[in-house]
Parts: structure tokens; sequence; C-alpha cells
DNA sequence: GTTACTGTAACAGATTTTATTACAGATTAG
DNA sequence: CTAATCTGTAATAAAATCTGTTACAGTAAC
């Protein structure tokens, strides 16, 4: 799946953990902020609502928050919310399976996949919302220094 | 990436590996077993062979085999060879800069894709060709007692 | 020189992702 | 209770990506 959900979704969970945490964001914000369509970040959220990461609210004043703090949030968890989970697709069409290769290619291609997606799911799972947060703030300072390294010459 | 680059590739190396290995194989004969069109056989052997994974040779009576015996091929080299390597997309659209978390994470979840890249790659440097086509005939095994087992029915 | 391959370009078709419009249902304020 | 403002989802359009196909130049054997 090479979809960029993902990168929204973190995206999304960072601005959620980034701004006041009670006050619920709505949709529109941040679609501002991503820059994509609302109803693009509505779609998300309700995967990300299904799997518990996030609490919405119909309605005026309405909008959605984070259901639990950052560092209790894994981003395995996000992975496996929003994102299909196949690094790589099988043959769109069956191979001729009367070739001692064809018959059995699949079943082996299938367990490797699986094997790559626990590899991944287990990478992830290091990682929490809260640590991305940090991740970012870093970045933050290394660009400012860069910056005003460049304006002393 | 949600191609199926990889699968195909790595069904088509086993054939290479499988069939007597001095006698290169035909593309128009690898893409009928695969069941795909001779020349997205021929794309994939020439980003192979510049991987130095196979050989090939042009003319009447040419064709293709692998460069190596199949213990000293591993899927971390098909992988490279044939596939993009982007586990998940960013934004297509650049977030908002003006934002604290816009401005830094693609930074971020590039870094985060870096990882991921690096888990794969060690997983898959841990199966070569030959353990491939081991599996296959384990499968195959495995197939041929179940289909014998229904039919003592 | 004829035949039978590979390698690539160019284009068409299919599939998958993303964006957009529209509207029903929920919630709050007045 | 009515108007205003959200979410959730369906339906559809647009864009991007992936596959398949045709065509043909270049290479090697006979």
């Amino acid at each position: 799946m090479a979809s960029s959900r993902f990168s929204i979704a973190v995206h999304t969970l960072a601005l959620l953990a980034h701004d006041e945490r009670d006050k619920p964001l709505k949709s529109e914000y941040i679609a501002c902020l991503v820059k994509t369509n609302a109803v693009v970040i509505r779609r998300l959220l309700s995967d990300l609502a299904s799997a518990n990461l996030v609490v919405s609210q119909a309605g005026a004043t309405g909008g959605t928050r984070l259901a639990r703090a950052p560092a209790e949030i894994s981003l395995t968890e996000v992975y496996r919310a929003v994102e299909g989970g196949e690094i790589f697709s099988l043959h769109r069409q069956k191979p001729d399976s009367h070739c001692d290769i064809g018959r059995s290619i699949q079943a082996v291609l299938s367990k490797i996949q699986d094997r790559l997606d626990t590899a991944i799911e287990e990478n992830l799972g290091k990682i929490s919302l809260a640590e991305v947060l940090s991740m970012i703030e870093i970045e933050n300072k290394n660009c400012l220094n860069k910056y005003q390294g460049e304006n002393l010459r």
C-alpha cells in the first residue's frame, strides 16, 4: 500500500497532541494545516476512532481529541488502523499451477509478507506519539540553528 | 509501492534456479508460466541484470540465467533491485509550514521510513533464493498430503 | 541474410488513491 | 424548537500509478 494515509494520520495525531488537548479540533481546521480536504481527514479520524485512538463528537462545538496520552499511543496502532498492511502485492493473475513453482509461490510469498509485516509492527511499536512530538521539536531547533548559522556569514 | 514486481521477480528467479541452470530461459517462456506479458518480464530481468543477479544474452538461442548460485542470492538484493522501497508515502501536498508540526513532520516521517526500510532489508537478508526453493518444495508436499487425505474420505 | 532472441520506448487500459460534492444525523445556543 | 455548526458516509470525479501491448532497433546463431 503506497498511500499517504499513515503520514497524514501521524500528522493529524501530532496536531491533536500539540494543541490544548481538552479542546477538540475540527476536521476543517486539521485539513487546512495538512493541506487536504476535510472529508479525507474525517475518514481517517473515523478509522482512528474505531481503533480507540481518538474520540469524536458531532454537533456544533464538536470535533476530535486524543483518546489517551501521546505516550500511550504507539505508531503500530496507527499503522494498523489506517494502512492496509501489505508491503508488496502478490501476482494479480494467478500463476500457472501446472508448474511446481507456480503452484506454491504465492503461499511462500504470503509467508514472507507476514514476516515483513511483523518486523514493521515491531519496529513501529518502539515509537510513541510522544516521541514523534519530541522528534519534531528537535527538528525545528535544528532548522532554527541552521538558519541563524547562515545569517552569521 | 504496492506493486507486484517483487513477487514476479522472486517467481522468475525461482524458475531460473529450478530448471537446468546452464540453459538460459526465454522471456516468453517465463511470461507464460507467470501469466504476464513478456515485456514485463524483460523489464524486470533488465533490472535484475543491473543488480548482477542474472545474466542475459541477446540473439537467437539467447535468454537469461542466474548470475550466481541460489544460495548466494538474498531477497534483499532482489527487493532493492526491483522495488522502489517506500513502505508508505509522504504527504502529496506539502503541509503548511507556518505550523510547528507541519514544518518538520515530513523530516520525521522520512526518518521513520528509513528505519522501516532497514528492518525490511535485514529481514529479507535472512532469506536466500535457495531457501525460497525449499519453502516451495515443502509447500508442494503439504498440498499433496492434503489432497491425498481428502481422497481417503 | 534470415531467424530468434533481448532491451526500450511509447502508448493504452486497468486499478488504486485522493479530492470533491452532497446530505443525513448529532449537538449546542439562543 | 429552530437555526447553526459539526461529524460520518455515500457517490462520484479526477489524478496518479501500475500493467499490458505494440513496435522496432540491436545482437547473435545458423
